[in-house]
DNA sequence: TCTGGGGTCCTAGGACCC
DNA sequence: TCTGGGGTCCTAGGACCC
């Protein structure tokens, strides 16, 4: 069997850890810039706050009811992910845990024998809400997509499965997916639902009744195959072992306000750029390819928001770099090379890609001392900035003045990760 | 006035090779 | 003069996820 752990409107309950004056009160956080409501607690939630929605728009609703806003707080929810995370791999043990993303985990369960699935995840529950103050769901069955089922129906009735869900039987398995919409199943996003819709499927029991060829033919393939044989209880999706490094490393943002000028993005892109360099020395790899995008601004004359235009272009390096200086150069020139005076832009973006293990990490006798040294210096500031504040070291490129930063108006403290904002203990 | 920021996987189609 | 069929690699773009 494999269980799917899901944090609890995750972000809401990092802030409220250290707010229990919050307990039981409705509480969002917003996306980066404070555009969209990206978590909302179950008592936002039952005042009619919408998901992903943008934040000017439910404004009057959080005022009226004192709804507690914050800016998003990545530095808080990526430490108290971490704390779940291990608990889970003191629990099962590393290779049984599967990070899906910061507020979820696979765990492959085949060890435990069937008679003590259901003690087992009303354990993992109550462990990690003890270790971490997190509360979580989980949903158990032999393949993630019906674990995934089971995860969500586990949080639509709380009080009943105290959000624990096992699908062991048929008869359990069968009610879950009758009581599945289509559009609910993971992996049906909205394109296949509005297609699938049109073949008068509605639930994903109807889905697990279609055949192989059939999804093969209007479900994009492979993909289709998968997620039939996966609610039909064939796991056809495995687990994966380590988190590999990434393919692409991308940042991106954005403006606080409108950009204009040739200056600003510059600054913005040599400022993503360091940012995407450190996350590729994080995970001790060269880029060999950079991408640089701009987002002009368009008036929308209708209803419905306008993501305007994107234009792009990239480069290929002589040679795999990780060193922000280098990467930053190039980034510049293509920023150049797609701005246009006269264009508004509104957000801007890096992406680097063609990457590679880096062999210099260690120090490498066939590099020159100076790549070396470079390395060497990367790593100081990455680690002064790690531990002081983020970007107390950077390049010029960056700009000093950066009016271009994004807005965060309700940014709570680094309770966890920063010596100054821990928490007062009366 | 104000709408996020990351990622992955897959397919189709073109270029090129023998 | 005749002008096939199969393979690989690459890129762009679409779909999905949280």
């Amino acid at each position: 069997m494999i269980a799917i752990v899901d944090c609890n409107s995750f972000y809401c309950s990092c802030e409220r850890l250290f707010r229990p004056d919050l307990e039981n009160k409705p509480v969002i956080v917003l996306s980066n810039n404070d555009g969209c409501i990206i978590s909302r607690s179950d008592e936002a939630k039952a005042l009619g706050v919408g998901m992903a929605g943008p934040y000017f728009k439910a404004k009057p609703i959080i005022e009226a009811n004192h709804v507690a806003v914050f800016s998003s707080n990545y530095n808080l929810y990526g430490d108290l992910s971490w704390r779940v995370m291990e608990t889970l791999r003191t629990m099962f043990g590393q290779h049984n845990v599967e990070v899906y993303s910061v507020d979820e985990a696979f765990i492959n369960l085949d060890i435990i024998p069937p008679e003590q699935i259901e003690d087992i995840a009303m354990q993992i529950r109550t462990t990690v809400e003890q270790w971490t103050g997190i509360k979580v769901s989980v949903g158990v069955a032999t393949t993630k997509v019906l674990a995934k089922v089971a995860n969500k129906l586990s949080k639509k009735n709380k009080a009943i499965t105290q959000c624990v869900m096992v699908l062991n039987t048929k008869e359990k398995i069968d009610a879950a997916l009758q009581q599945t919409s289509i559009d609910a199943v993971w992996g049906v996003g909205f394109s296949y639902a509005e297609k699938l819709k049109k073949f008068n499927i509605h639930t994903a029991y109807d889905l697990s009744k279609q055949n192989i060829i059939w999804a093969k033919k209007h479900l994009g393939g492979v993909v289709g195959v998968r997620l039939i044989q996966e609610l039909k209880g064939f796991p056809s999706i495995q687990m994966k072992d380590e988190l590999l490094n990434k393919k692409m490393i991308m940042t991106t943002r954005m403006f606080g306000a409108a950009v204009t000028d040739i200056k600003s993005i510059k600054e913005a892109i040599a400022t993503y750029t360091s940012r995407a360099a450190e996350k590729l020395r994080r995970q001790n790899c060269a880029a060999k390819t950079i991408s640089v995008f701009l987002v002009a601004k368009q008036e929308s004359h209708n209803a419905s928001f306008n993501r305007g235009t994107t234009i792009n272009t990239y480069t290929t390096l002589p040679l795999a770099t990780s060193l922000t200086h280098q990467l930053i150069k190039p980034a510049i020139v293509l920023a150049e090379r797609l701005f246009e005076q006269g264009t508004v832009y509104k957000k801007a973006g890096v992406m680097l890609s063609d990457i590679v293990p880096d062999a210099s990490i260690q120090g490498n006798l066939f590099l020159s001392d100076t790549k070396n040294k470079s390395r060497f210096l990367m790593g100081v500031m990455d680690n002064i900035n790690f531990s002081q504040r983020n970007d107390i070291l950077k390049f010029a490129a960056s700009g000093t003045t950066r009016n271009w930063k994004m807005q965060q108006n309700f940014h709570s403290p680094k309770y966890t990760s920063r010596w100054d904002d821990l928490c007062l203990v009366k």
